[in-house]
DNA sequence: AAAAAAG
């Protein structure tokens, strides 16, 4: 069996990777790390979880033992599609990296540039890089790229559709033709393979698994909702409950407005839960993330920022909140379980509206998914009213009928009121709850913070802008979260709201 | 039809 001694790696690696108490690579380890220890261009494709982000770590270590980095001129260069990514990649280099010498400079958005410019200043081996944030440092001058040797395209799929493409090229452009360059994907449908041609010179491509096959430790289920907002809420909730074994979930919605909005919901009736999309500033999603890692949070609702290449180790449950639009995009989302053979369960939320989406997932992985109880046809016909539970009078819901447009919402959350103190339906789960973690974060968007008024910080730091609490929301309110209890309006200790959640 | 990535 082959070994990681067998692959041609520096005994400093070799070393490093055995402290991290690994002897045997993954499939796509195994093929690609040889190549690219002979400076082969490679297109490496495998599906998540399968250990791509060492296949490039661990041979560029070997790789840079020769040389040194000059100032403001990388030798290397990896490519990203999310800060989040990028980060985790930094930390491989410092887990396989802690025998050698190397500066690595993490360059993304949304934090501060002096850091950044110090490292760049002393010289970088490895730069680990957001598109945007490169390309901004180049363009105050801080870089040069004539020294980079490697080229490393990680997510190639993602970073090759359109948004991305035409940074991809600006920077493939600025880098010597003579540079070795690395591509890995998950997936590789045709038309991003005759895009990354353009990038590649005779690659070898190293292709582990079926292109788009789900972690085969992964139980799949469709779920039946009718379409409103505030009616998927309930069935996720309800599904949420009824799982025996979940330790802790990611919740994907297709739009950062729903994230918003599911994980002000989810918040109200008492779960544990983050939120985590490209909106919220850098140091809420960093937090949020770490929350989650460490289990501090038990469910994360993310927007698709979060289906790609993260690796939290442990996730039992990824339920889709809305059917990805992409079909790949459903691969890379349930990807987040069932990781290095741990079994893991994905549900979807489909609707009437869902059914072409789901028919192009079901092509696209090559099997049926099985309906957790009766598909579309055998869902009951839809609540009918909902006036059935009496409306409460504006001065009950804190007067908010009575504020204007402009006025509603400017420096609330919106959150409503802790509505789970008298909602029966909130924490008779079962479920194991986690407490709600401290985590009080800067999550308001950046642009609306100036508009923000200082209140007191339980309500001026969400995922969510504070002016989005739309009338339609508010039409569902009965349905999603019961009746508000009177007398705080929207200032509910925070103490309440913790006393709240934990009760099980 | 959406998210992400610069500020």
């Amino acid at each position: 069996m082959t070994t990681f001694a067998d692959l041609g790696l520096s005994q400093k690696v070799l070393s490093a990777v055995t402290d991290a108490g690994y002897t045997i690579p993954t499939p796509i380890q195994a093929g690609a790390i040889p190549f690219a220890l002979e400076r082969r261009d490679i297109c490496g494709i495998a599906q998540t979880g399968t250990g791509k982000t060492a296949s490039f770590v661990l041979p560029m270590l070997s790789l840079l033992e020769k040389g040194r980095a000059r100032a403001r001129m990388p030798r290397t260069l990896i490519l990203e599609p999310t800060r989040e990514l990028a980060a985790q990649v930094a930390e491989n280099f410092e887990k396989y990296g802690k025998n050698h010498r190397l500066n690595v400079a993490l360059l993304i958005g949304g934090v501060s540039f002096e850091d950044q410019d110090r490292k760049l200043e002393r010289g970088a081996d490895v730069l680990i890089c957001t598109p945007g944030r490169l390309l901004d440092h180049f363009e105050r001058g801080k870089l040069l790229m004539s020294g980079v040797e490697i080229l490393v395209i990680d997510e190639a799929d993602r970073m090759l559709d359109m948004g991305f493409i035409p940074d991809i090229e600006r920077i493939a452009k600025m880098i010597p033709f003579t540079r070795q360059t690395l591509f890995f994907s998950a997936t590789m449908p045709p038309e991003i393979q005759k895009l990354a041609d353009r990038f590649l010179q005779n690659p070898e491509r190293i292709e582990v698994a079926k292109p788009a096959s789900a972690a085969k430790t992964v139980t799949q289920r469709f779920v039946a909702s009718h379409s409103k907002d505030y009616e998927k809420r309930a069935v996720l909730r309800e599904l949420v409950r009824a799982q025996t074994e979940l330790k802790n979930a990611i919740i994907f919605c297709n739009r950062k407005k729903d994230v918003a909005d599911l994980f002000r919901s989810l918040e109200r009736h008492g779960f544990s839960v983050g939120a985590l999309h490209g909106d919220m500033d850098q140091r809420s999603r960093t937090m949020m993330l770490q929350s989650f890692r460490d289990g501090n949070l038990q469910l994360l609702v993310a927007s698709d920022v979060a289906a790609r290449g993260l690796d939290i180790p442990d996730v039992s449950h990824v339920f889709n909140f809305d059917v990805p639009i992409h079909s790949e995009d459903y691969v890379h989302r349930i990807g987040r379980t069932g990781r290095a053979g741990r079994s893991g369960a994905a549900f979807t939320l489909v609707t009437k509206r869902d059914t072409k989406f789901v028919d192009a997932i079901e092509k696209l992985i090559g099997e049926k998914i099985e309906w957790q109880s009766g598909d579309l046809n055998s869902l009951p016909p839809a609540e009918e009213s909902k006036d059935e539970r009496p409306r409460r009078n504006s001065r009950e819901r804190g007067g908010r009928d009575d504020r204007g447009e402009k006025d509603r919402g400017r420096g609330r959350g919106g959150r409503g009121a802790a509505g789970h103190k008298s909602d029966n339906d909130v924490q008779d789960n079962g479920v194991d709850v986690i407490q709600a973690a401290p985590v009080k974060a800067d999550i308001v968007k950046n642009e609306r913070k100036a508009e923000q008024k200082p209140q007191n910080n339980a309500r001026n730091n969400r995922p969510y802008p504070a002016n989005d609490d739309s009338r339609d929301r508010r039409r569902h309110r009965d349905h999603d979260d019961g009746p508000t209890p009177v007398g705080f309006g929207d200032d509910i200790p925070a103490f309440m709201l913790i006393a709240g959640s934990a009760k099980v």
